[in-house]
DNA sequence: CTGAAAGCGCTTACAG
DNA sequence: CTGAAAGCGCTTACAG
């Protein structure tokens, strides 16, 4: 069996002092207290020899405050990389001195709320809200007028009420421009509502391309997988798209674009400059190998519980750099 | 602000009876209780109208059990695949109606100690004490006498005094024998002491083999990274060596191997069979594609906490099957 | 069949 | 400067 652990109680008794002032000197109250400096030197050693440690869950009844917080997320700890997120919420979480459940919904509405019904039966202080994908949410109702940060996703509404932490989409679009790109700049992958990581994707890529006055020539529509994406760019070169630069929504995309590139005899980065999201395994098995971005998940999730627990959590978002990793698959285009 | 919860308080005084009596209905001990069924209506109505929760935390503090675990582990989080692990043990927890705390010591012994410490403070019930890699461990002393199971580790001891889950490492060995091969199996990877996950593996692909009556003919030394993989085969294949079947201990290292048979002029899988550990990303790029086993993460989390919360946790060791996931790098030895 | 009471281990006005 | 007391929200012998 487990050592006991020694009582408030027992070490006011060593210490020949009453329950109150032990507490109070063990919390670091002995100034306004006033506390004899002697008791409170009887107390510390008191705690001392009997190794004591407050069971906080009594603490917590009577503050009605336990440091704890909880992650729901659909999916996050499955995702390989997403994982990430958790280990940063956890250090954060640690690092304020709090401790983190986990829970996954896997989407479904009815396993999310009895999750969150079972936080709430043990009196967690706040949540991370975290999405796998970068998407807009219904925050559940049990979570209203309570602290919640987001953690990758966001939640539409007049005037901001949370705080949502998600990545900044903009890196692509600014890579490009920095190596020189102006024109024939299109997006590869699948631009329909469903996708909202894609659709947030488009819009930040979009808008870091119109504030320097460049205009995106295109989206060549498929989805998130090789084969889709090498027929759909086959299609559209032999329609007569002349693109200089390719956004793959994701590396997989990536290696269906490099496929049909290299078909039509298109060279990366010399005539077609090919940038990607994830910075996945497969990048770097590319040749060319490819330059990727990828989520900063663990960013993501240490920022979200440090905005949860900091000092003023105001409505609002934040958005983080997306890491790239340069490699050799883009290029100052050639000149025309 | 957060709706007010009722408390059992409430329910009791709507119902007009004692809160001795609200809370034997609603813990369903009416019957040994012989509370009136009058009695117990009244009490669940006026709970359901109340949308009464317990206070788990007061709970707890009255009866010694939290129903919360929490588990320990190196860095699983952090990994891509290992993350699943959590998954898994999430998964079990609920099911049993717990929750689970998650912790990272980033092998820190002394952040180990303040972790759990942490836990013990917030009563938890139990742990689970995971490791990334499969490995021997030292168990931390807080953790002595109280319920624990590993997961992916094991503990050296002459008779074993808690319960293991690891991975069946014998899955790859099995498969090179159903395929035909009896001679000319070489392990290709690390054997030194540092890396217990290659000692587990190689005793267990030794072990299999063993039982067929078989001979592991070698074993080809060098870390887990594809250079080093392939430095080490190319040079061994100039000292003379003829494999028919190479067992790598992960992808990279499969990469590694297939560049040094290929540039040996040396056919996979007609003159070599190749099979791998992890089955990532690559085993599928790779051509021909990798036959690979990777770790049940999943199971392994799930199982790990399904036995601690499970009726009689007994000593020892479960092993779980390594899934294997058959592509085109295996196929059965030519005739000699 | 039901209620009054003690107690889990803390914190915090309050009184002296 | 310090202690007695109440109370956080429950459960569970115990008495009737």
């Amino acid at each position: 069996m487990p050592p006991q652990r020694a009582t408030l109680l027992q070490v006011a008794q060593r210490a020949g002092v009453s329950r109150s002032t032990a507490s109070f000197v063990l919390a670091g109250r002995h100034q306004d207290m006033r506390i004899s400096e002697e008791a409170r030197q009887r107390v510390l050693r008191a705690a001392q020899e009997l190794d004591y440690r407050p069971n906080l869950m009594a603490r917590s009844l009577r503050t009605k405050v336990t440091k704890t917080i909880a992650l729901v997320s659909d999916t996050i700890a499955s995702d390989p990389y997403a994982g990430r997120a958790i280990h940063g919420s956890l250090a954060a979480a640690i690092a304020h001195g709090h401790l983190l459940f986990i829970g996954e919904t896997d989407g479904d509405p009815v396993v999310e709320e009895r999750l969150i019904a079972d936080f709430l039966d043990r009196q967690v202080d706040a949540f991370i809200y975290a999405s796998m994908f970068t998407q807009y949410v219904r925050l559940p109702k049990q979570l209203r007028d309570r602290p919640v940060v987001l953690l990758n996703c966001l939640i539409r509404a007049a005037r901001p009420i949370h705080h949502s932490i998600i990545p900044d989409e903009l890196t692509a679009a600014r890579t490009l421009l920095e190596a020189g790109h102006r024109k024939g700049i299109y997006v590869v992958g699948h631009s329909g509502k469903g996708v909202f990581a894609s659709r947030e994707r488009l819009a930040g890529i979009k808008e870091e391309l119109g504030t320097a006055g460049v205009r995106l020539a295109g989206v060549v529509d498929c989805n998130w997988w090789p084969d889709s994406a090498y027929d759909a760019v086959c299609r559209a070169l032999a329609d007569g798209l002349a693109p200089r630069a390719l956004i793959c929504v994701n590396d997989r995309v990536a290696l269906g674009v490099y496929q049909a590139l290299r078909e039509a005899g298109l060279a990366i980065p010399g005539d077609v400059s090919v940038i990607s999201f994830d910075d996945s395994e497969l990048a770097a098995w590319l040749r060319p190998q490819l330059t990727s971005i990828s989520l900063p998940h663990y960013e993501l999730g240490w920022r979200a519980v440090e905005t949860l627990l900091g000092p003023s959590c105001e409505p609002g978002i934040t958005r983080l750099p997306m890491p790239i990793r340069s490699r050799h698959s883009v290029a100052k285009p050639a000149v025309e």
